[in-house]
DNA sequence: AGGACAGAATGACTGACGGTCAGTCACGAT
DNA sequence: ATCGTGACTGACCGTCAGTCATTCTGTCCT
């Protein structure tokens, strides 16, 4: 048993530093401009490793999509819990702030979570770590519209919309607004 | 003169007949599932010629993108002189149901035009077709801030904030919502 | 200790694709 | 008839995503 946790740590720590090297890579040179030899070589490790931990160019760099999905997750659920925000409508609008400085202070995750969210999935054929993106994508959404529903129980946000519908409205507004 | 002018004409063609070509082999594959060979095979022709009319693969596909944006353009100039529109911000709103109809009716050309304006342009070297794309994209919005400015005159839109800015921001909700 | 086995790791190789260019061809001018 | 121009071709090049036969390494068993 103890020999299976340590392989499945080294494994672990082989994935983050095969993540840490795309990372700096990708968000210097773009996804284009980027090889995966360069990944590899960033990483000092061989190619043939890279495609044992990702399936393919496109899921490493979900890779780091994901890593992104977490920490804006992260950030909302700190917003949407911080002591100034009694009711609902303050709570969402901690969120955005939360939005906005993730943008400002991590523009290449947010660019990276702003195309994966842009991309049409096709749920027929979609990848190991695509699907995670998926599910950590729909994490923030119901976070957003149960802070909606709240401030619809406290009266501080209006109820002629459901409240999924005006997340995401409200949501894509700030969204085409930090992209300019 | 005759000559040089048939010339002209025949070149014309050429550059139709490619783009023809491009916008359906583009929309239905997608930027990155298309080859240029694909394209010139579509377009009966070689790719060296396809080189010949388009500086690169990405300058081909911004020839579509112009395409789109002098379309939406043709729209906007349409819903702002409509009969209904009185008010500056009446014509705000046409030009809005207007930007909603291409998104539903030419959703390839949508589409690129987005990508378009999400793509930062480095302006010490722009292509030609994506120099013309950045005048047509800037006609558009001088038409929305002319129109705010209507607006703002004619007392239908509040003037505590710029005209531009009020275009671009309401814009960027738009577009945001529209693209989901 | 040593051998056997599993899975980690390598890097040479393949095929596809963006882009180039030497050369051909058609046509108008002289 | 000859020449010059420019449209047009397609073989070719370099690069890069993705594959796979092979080697290495650590663990377990005797």
């Amino acid at each position: 048993m103890q020999a299976q946790s340590r392989r499945a740590d080294a494994k672990a720590a082989r994935r983050i530093q095969i993540l840490d090297a795309a990372e700096a890579v990708f968000f210097e040179r773009g996804f284009e401009g980027t090889s995966v030899d360069a990944v590899a070589e960033a990483a000092t490790v061989s190619k043939g490793l890279v495609y044992l931990y990702f399936a393919n160019k496109h899921e490493l760099f979900l890779g780091l999509t994901l890593r992104g999905l977490e920490e804006l997750q992260r950030r909302m659920v700190e917003a949407s819990e911080s002591a100034e925000a009694d009711t609902g409508l303050e709570k969402y609008r901690a969120i955005g702030v939360a939005y906005l400085r993730f943008s400002q202070e991590h523009p290449g995750y947010f660019r990276a979570v702003a195309a994966f969210e842009a991309s049409e999935i096709d749920p027929a054929q979609l990848g190991e770590v695509e699907a995670a993106c998926v599910a950590k994508a729909r994490g923030c959404l119901d976070l957003a519209t149960a802070v909606v529903e709240e401030g619809q129980r406290d009266g501080s946000i209006r109820t002629d919309v459901p409240a999924r519908l005006a997340a995401v409205s409200v949501w894509s507004q700030m969204h085409g607004v930090i992209q300019h």
